[in-house]
DNA sequence: CCACATTTGTCCGTATGTATC
DNA sequence: AGATACATACGGACAAATGTG
């Protein structure tokens, strides 16, 4: 059983998200509070994902602005590469 | 206002001492509890540091052994580049 | 095999600060 | 000025893996 964690697999699915087109460059994330609803996990469990997706450059945070997607061509890559 | 947080600057710390050398690939970092002291910070700070590090592959974390640094080559690289 | 200590792993709730709208 | 939203940090609870005796 793998029993991934949240902030692993949350991470994961925003990144797919992007993959899939969801989410493109400058788009904003939904706000720490939806998200938490979304996830049903506490916001530390967020601001985890959110330091995680930033040191893979995946996301820029701007605080009292919101979260947002960067240019994935800089950071996506395909899995196992 | 801290002009660097503790949980990048100590990421950043170690990733300075990996590239001085005092690290090397497959050493084995002190264990949270002494990290704690070292810095002065809570458990929650080294855990905000590691999950950092592991997100661009600069260590590994082995539940119940340890955290290691992975090889450099494949994650190290000059500031700015 | 079992018991225990050690160590890391995950998650939560909260407090406080700062930036933006 | 107030509301919203992100930022950082703490402390604790419990789980899981490991190593030792």
């Amino acid at each position: 059983m793998p029993a991934t964690p949240d902030y692993i697999r949350i991470s994961d699915e925003i990144i797919s998200a992007v993959r899939a087109g969801k989410y493109k460059p400058g788009d904003k994330l939904p706000s720490i509070a939806e998200l938490c609803q979304e996830y049903n996990v506490s916001s530390s469990t967020i601001q985890l994902v959110f330091v995680r997706l930033e040191a893979i450059e995946a996301i820029r945070r701007h605080q009292g602005k919101g979260v947002f997607i960067t240019d994935p061509s800089t950071w996506l890559r395909k899995p196992g590469t």
